[in-house]
DNA sequence: CCAAGAAATGGTAACGCTTCCATTTTTTTT
DNA sequence: AAAAAAAATGGAAGCGTTACCATTTCTTGG
């Protein structure tokens, strides 16, 4: 791997026979240059196999063209495909991403932002809105345009862009309850340090104490999420004395290991077992039965972050606060409970 | 969002009576600094809340501590673990990472690669090795390190991390041979511009021959990575004239749709019908039958990828290619052929 | 064809750091 | 305690752009 020596700015503008200042001019916004000048400006690159220096231009504007986003892990499909739509709105507009994962730990969080915000990034992506105080300093000291995503809450603090995770879980218990079911059992991500999996347990509890039913306390587990959990977790709930004629999954992962599990214990659901979960991942109507579970726009999500971040990098105002819609996607999983 | 005047080097050599030579030292070598004076700086740091200023480091180093990774899309959870797996073990050494995706499309390829080098990354992770010759001449032209990833060639041309897809395939069709079958279905990826796709069918079709079994024009399908494709193309192939008893797919995302439909169906697998593929995922093990598929090591590959990148980096001379093993794991999904 | 205004272009300090080389301070050796 | 060697520190020139302000060139109306 031999390097060429590297062409700069000041070589395409001897070249083209102009200056250096028409040259970044026409790099930054060329319909300021003679389309006469311009033209030559584009041979000498091309014929130069110019490119320019980012660290430069970085310095120089004080501008890096790029965002930052830090998801808990890379490993769940909902923040790579949450990464994938801002990559993608970002790309559009001529900015790149930078990633990194905090595994789930706010010091390890703190530090990223740290480097991020020493990276220069233009923006940057969070997940939630629980992390330490001194996160948020940072941020606002060098006043870093930001958004968090997944979360909402009543008074945002900061830029949110999420859904109504309270709202969500609430709407889902309470269809369970119509279907008469009294019995619940609950498979949730842990809650500390992660808002979602907090509120839409609030969510579920409240539901649940409008009917007057008090969770027992062995009917709710909290598991690091991957399929496996789900299964093993509707193996524990189903032994249970009093096992729960439904089950509110905190994801479509745990869902789909506890049908899979359910199937293979030869429990029917929807007869038997109602579980409705949350995501409403691409695996969820194609089980058997289909998944009820509550639509979230990962997607969206994404888009709106980006683009939120573009705008308040282009001096535009944005809302301090985007909630978007949930759905709950009614499919055969959930049933009247069996008497 | 209100600015702070940022601080710089100079303000921490100030602050803690040093010159701004010896602050830089602390940053990049801090043991080549007096422990006295280092610890002054570090304090000076604290409470100034100096970060420094990468744009500037990258520029007067000529390093950036990023590693770029182009990947077809994040939206395919092989690609999400991989970069995982490269993010976790770059962070370990202080790099960052910067993800694009390039839509399986060479041309866009070719503009992110520049783009990279544009930001002036210290390395680029790309997948395959099937890709634009401008874009292997650009990198060598500026000397960047870089690997592919999941593809080996018998002779590669640049550094390799991957597997023998070639091999992966033969075997995990000689398996099914040695089960008797004899009238096969593949739904696999498509192999224009993916060299793992056509390094796998290469493999399927050499052990076919080696029986003489010449596979049937319409026993072939490729198509888009997805669960629903698995289903729609296993409906497709079990309404074939002639049937096949066996199937191999190009991804257990593919298997897991097809094993799904296949339930629906009440098409017994393994009884009436066995199923192959590559990638051992998380769900392969849980599916009714257990998936028999070809463990690829994503995770390593990602590993191996930045450490050769580091190394590399570092000045050592990294092995051209590095061939990591698969493994056929032999679940229930496969049998003996119905006679 | 000239003046005035608009459009294009140029010169050159920053931007905040690293690095080369020089100098000072400390430690070791004799 | 002096000399030599090693360790620690400092000064200042870049690194490749952008952005400010100045200057030149082109248009256009009178």
């Amino acid at each position: 791997m031999s390097t060429t020596d590297t062409m700069k700015i000041s070589d395409v503008a001897r070249h083209s026979g102009v200056s250096v200042t028409t040259v970044s001019r026409f790099l930054n916004d060329s319909d300021k240059v003679k389309p006469s000048t311009r033209s030559r400006i584009r041979t000498a690159i091309e014929t130069l196999g110019y490119v320019p220096n980012g660290a430069a231009r970085t310095l120089a504007s004080s501008r890096s063209h790029v965002v930052g986003a830090i998801v808990p892990t890379l490993d769940h499909a909902l923040f790579a495909r949450e990464l994938s739509a801002i990559e993608e709105r970002l790309a559009k507009s001529g900015y790149n991403l930078i990633v990194a994962s905090s595994n789930y730990d706010p010091e390890q969080e703190n530090a990223l932002v740290r480097q991020m915000l020493s990276r220069h990034v233009d923006g940057l992506v969070l997940v939630g809105t629980d992390r330490k105080r001194s996160s948020y300093d940072l941020l606002a000291q060098r006043g870093v345009p930001y958004v968090t995503t997944w979360a909402t809450s009543k008074e945002p603090a900061q830029p949110e862009i999420g859904v109504d995770n309270y709202q969500a879980a609430f709407d889902v218990t309470r269809y369970l309850l119509s279907l008469k079911h009294e019995r619940f059992g609950l498979i949730l991500l842990s809650s500390e340090g992660n808002d979602r999996a907090r509120a839409r347990l609030e969510g579920i509890k409240d539901a649940l104490e409008s009917r007057g039913i008090i969770l027992p306390k062995d009917a709710l587990i909290e598991r690091p999420i991957n399929y496996l959990e789900g299964q093993i977790g509707i193996r524990y709930l189903l032994g249970l004395a009093n096992p729960p004629t439904a089950v509110v999954c905190g994801s479509d992962v745990f869902a789909v290991g506890a049908t899979l599990e359910c199937k293979r214990l030869g429990v029917a659901i929807p007869q038997e077992l109602s579980i409705v979960s949350f995501d409403n991942a691409e695996l969820a109507p194609l089980l058997d039965p289909p998944l009820t579970t509550v639509d979230l726009p990962v997607k969206e999500i994404g888009v709106r972050a980006a683009e939120h971040l573009l705008g308040t990098i282009s001096g535009q105002t944005m809302p301090i606060q985007t909630v978007l819609g949930h759905q709950l996607i009614m499919r055969g999983s959930a049933a009247e409970a069996a008497r």
